[in-house]
DNA sequence: ACCGCAAGGTCAAAGAAGGTCAAAGGAGGA
DNA sequence: TCCTCCTTTGACCTTCTTTGACCTTGCGGT
């Protein structure tokens, strides 16, 4: 089912969610090797998934000690929970740090699949049909609202009966 | 006579009524084959069938990997008020009409006063920074995705307490 | 400097899904 | 009968993934 891209894209996202500072060091011919496929694949991996457009961004050097240093901008919001996160988001989120975002909270755990496949589709309903910079306000709006709800009432005993 | 779209949407139905979730992932082409028809057949049931308007959002992806996932807004096949509510509202709502709305529904029982308090709060804070027109349409997005979380929850949370 | 190895980078081709659209088929009603 | 609406099919399109050949960069030794 899922791609060896998804597997890799998970594992480097699981590295970022367990490391101190959301900043983690990898060997490209290291992760190919954990998953035993070109090390090209991971560089696709890199280019699709990790984009500054979805919150991260890349350095790396080549030659002899050469790594590649994958940073994120929301450094482990598992650790900090939905509220933290909502306060993150600003006024404005384009649709590719909403996926960003939507995809890390999954991983993370805060998220379940079913939660952001929702929001995935209520983002493109109430923010798609507007042109920037009006669909970004929107997006954040619509975001922010989704993720207070969850947050208030994680597993529905905020109920008052 | 059950035709073989009907008994196409059954399947998908009786895998959707059989997760835990209300979600579910496919391949296109598993599908096809175990009705014998041709892939386009199954988009053509997701297209008639699996709609917005009868509660239910179609994501997918192409290339390697590639997969349908449905996922219904009601996992428990019981109309939510809430659902209706948030049908009707469209793409701008004034504070006035916003306010009317969330005292409709509590009075009505579908929101708790927390509920109602914190959608408050939200409202005034995602919409309220900036002037008309701008903040009804931030208003209508904040409060659907928050109604559309609240009445999308697996739990039932939506259900009169 | 120069050379050679040890990284990582690029790019295009091949492969693996799902999407589109229009034509053909069928069932029911005016 | 004829018309309309829903189904079924299939040819062709678009998108995403995987692979591999070849390129560039950095470091260390001579």
């Amino acid at each position: 089912m899922s791609s060896l891209s998804d597997r890799i894209e998970a594992y480097l996202m699981h590295l970022l969610l367990h490391s101190q500072d959301g900043c983690i060091e990898v060997r490209r011919a290291e992760v190919a090797d954990r998953f035993a496929c070109v090390p090209s694949q991971v560089t696709y991996v890199l280019a699709t998934r990790f984009t500054p457009e979805r919150g991260f961004y890349v350095e790396s050097r080549r030659g002899g000690g050469g790594y590649i240093r994958i940073v994120a901008r929301h450094p482990r919001p598992e650790a900090s929970g939905l509220q933290a996160v909502w306060q993150r988001i600003g006024r404005s989120l384009t649709s590719g740090q909403a996926e960003g975002l939507l995809r890390s909270l999954e991983q993370g755990g805060l998220l379940t699949r079913r939660q952001a496949a929702l929001m995935r589709q209520a983002l493109r309903q109430e923010a798609d049909w507007a042109e920037p910079p009006l669909c970004d306000l929107l997006r954040a709006a619509v975001i922010k609202g989704m993720l207070l709800m969850l947050s208030s009432s994680p597993d529905g005993r905020d109920r008052i009966g």
